[in-house]
DNA sequence: ATGAAAGCGCTAACAC
DNA sequence: GTGTTAGCGCTTTCAT
């Protein structure tokens, strides 16, 4: 039973490969040569000549014994290695992090760059250690990110490397950092609705102080002033942020005349679509809706569609390691703001007096 | 402008650490004794008999210098990486593969490894160079993903290291392979609806061809059979696996005088729930139903909050590195099932006949 | 109890 | 054109 050692694998008697790591050696060896040679093929050096037999050899050599650089030795010698960290608090609770995952993932990629994920579940001793796991390997850099946009308060270690926040942001740490453009965002869901031809437009706003909560209500108003209506504070309603919260603020929304509403987000306004069912409105016809986040899974499947304007995780990902790479000429420091785009669905139309 | 050099830094004259990689011969210079003598305190070496004062004086200077093992360095001369590869075909289209992602990356941690995780979109060719670049970091094995229970057919380079397969299954490459049990989950959601009371349980599969669709059908079967109910061919109603296909074949569920019914996943019964709503039906009171999938975000939200049975994603990453990793002695193979648990949670009542 | 030295697989001068 | 050689940071015999 050598179960533990070879547990994945089928018969031991394979090719070869995982049991006769192929050395650079074995390959010079093969196509007699020295391995300064091979290195200069496998690398396809500018500056060096070789000659087209020994090349040749080298190749066949190469493909015969199935060899692949070890990348670890190269960074090694070279002194940088191609990783990036990612640490998230998060990574399973919304589909949100997963997105931030898979932009960082295609961005780094692109460059030539690996991830290494830790999530942390936010506790600290955990990211110390997937910290201290990523330096000894000698990250070029990691990406501190949360699953939501907060300010954060990040582990000392940070500072050992070159290293951005994501979705987050810190005053202590001077770290730059890309987080989502809450205000314009709240500007542009407003606007979805002012645009259509509405007037008393209610904003459903969550209690919880967070950058999404000023940021939304900021841009909500810079929407009406922009469009010259006026600012009723009467139609800023407080909720939970989540279903339950869209569901009891409905009642005051319709109180206040309101015909169209912006909720804080996509969980707000399910729970407003169904209060409004229960009163037999119609969406968007009765009362015309917009949400925020684009939590796909609830705004794509409501029904009507619901219209809403997302939040950019992927884009923070991407964001979030082009900045680590230098690859952006930092426009906005130390934050760097990215857009939240409308996200045009069915539950917006103009007011029935239109 | 160095900007390209430490874009993501504060001003550049810092502590050290990013300028100056402390290693193990600058601890051994600074505590005056060997490097040999340095590894073995780093490493606390069973049979190294260091001197108290030596050992004293090397923790200390690693303390004053920050240095950090090159764990790059390690693997080379070990041989053997703290890396486990993972690639998945879509890590951001559901909330479903960040779940898989958590599991492996909580177990692989537990172990000492790290995720190196890779993204490929189902694309042929990235898929090919993920795992290429996986190889030649040296990882000790790869997870192979998807984000459905699916066939796969997986890229021959993922023989030349340990690979296991994760919510996914190869009849030709034989590799060991974890999947969700859509038989007993599909089992387990009809006995939800069985013993709540129902005698007349519809269950509205999905059209699809897939492991999901035969399986949970055959679940469904096994506990009527288990009641000792009869399975009526007419209560098992297509539709396709989303909201649209829920609500749709609502009218065929009534039309069979079913007081229950068991939805192929959470978004069919979300649509469901609409066609319920619409004919002024009472769920649980009037029609019982039970979903497939826990997608939370839709399941705990609905009102009433819907029964449902789990896909085991979380588990399915931590039994995949396990299996990788030779911990558990594998009792299924080449398959191993992961069992789909039951989440009770307001759906469900008995007949109003009861 | 501690150190010298030989590599791990690779790259980069620098010889020839 | 191609080979020699000296490391990269670390572990590990084997001396002392």
């Amino acid at each position: 039973m050598t179960t533990s050692r070879t547990p994945a694998v089928g018969p031991d008697d394979e090719p070869s490969a995982r049991t006769s790591p192929v050395t650079m050696r074995d390959v010079a060896q093969a196509a007699g040569v020295s391995v300064a040679t091979v290195s200069h093929v496998v690398n396809d050096k500018p500056g060096a000549r070789i000659g087209d037999a020994a090349r040749d050899r080298v190749k066949q050599a190469i493909e015969e014994l199935g060899y692949r650089p070890n990348a670890l030795a190269q960074t090694l010698v070279k002194g940088n290695s191609k990783f990036i960290g990612l640490v998230a608090d998060a990574i399973a609770t919304t589909p949100f992090a997963g997105r931030i995952i898979q932009g960082a993932q295609d961005e780094a990629w692109k460059n030539g760059y690996v991830l290494l994920v830790a999530n942390t579940d936010g506790n600290e001793g955990a990211e110390e250690e997937a910290i201290s796991m990523m330096l000894e390997h000698k990250v070029r850099g990691i990406l501190y990110s949360t699953w939501y946009h907060r300010e954060a308060s990040v582990p000392v270690a940070l500072a050992e490397t070159d290293a951005v926040l994501v979705d987050c942001f810190s005053d202590s740490a001077a770290l730059p950092a890309v987080v989502p453009d809450e205000r314009q965002g709240g500007r542009t869901a407003t606007e979805l609705l002012l645009t259509a031809g509405h007037k008393r437009v209610a904003f459903i706003n969550t209690t919880t102080p967070s950058p999404a909560q000023a940021g939304r209500l900021a841009g909500y108003r810079d929407a009406l002033a922009h469009a010259g209506a006026p600012f009723d504070e009467s139609l800023v309603i407080d909720a939970s942020p989540d279903q339950e919260g869209g569901y009891s603020a409905a009642a005051e929304v319709f109180a206040q005349g309101a015909t169209a509403v912006f909720c804080h987000n996509d969980r707000v306004a399910m729970g407003f679509y169904d209060a409004a069912r229960e009163r037999n409105l119609r969406i968007p016809d009765d009362i015309a809706v917009v949400g925020f986040d684009d939590q796909e899974v609830i705004s794509a499947h409501l029904r009507p569609p619901l219209t809403t304007v997302a939040l950019p995780h992927y884009e923070l990902g991407v964001a979030g390691v082009r900045t680590l790479l230098g690859l952006d000429s930092p426009t906005q420091v130390p934050r760097q703001l990215i857009a939240c785009p409308p996200v045009p669905r069915r539950s917006v139309g103009a007011p029935a007096d239109a």
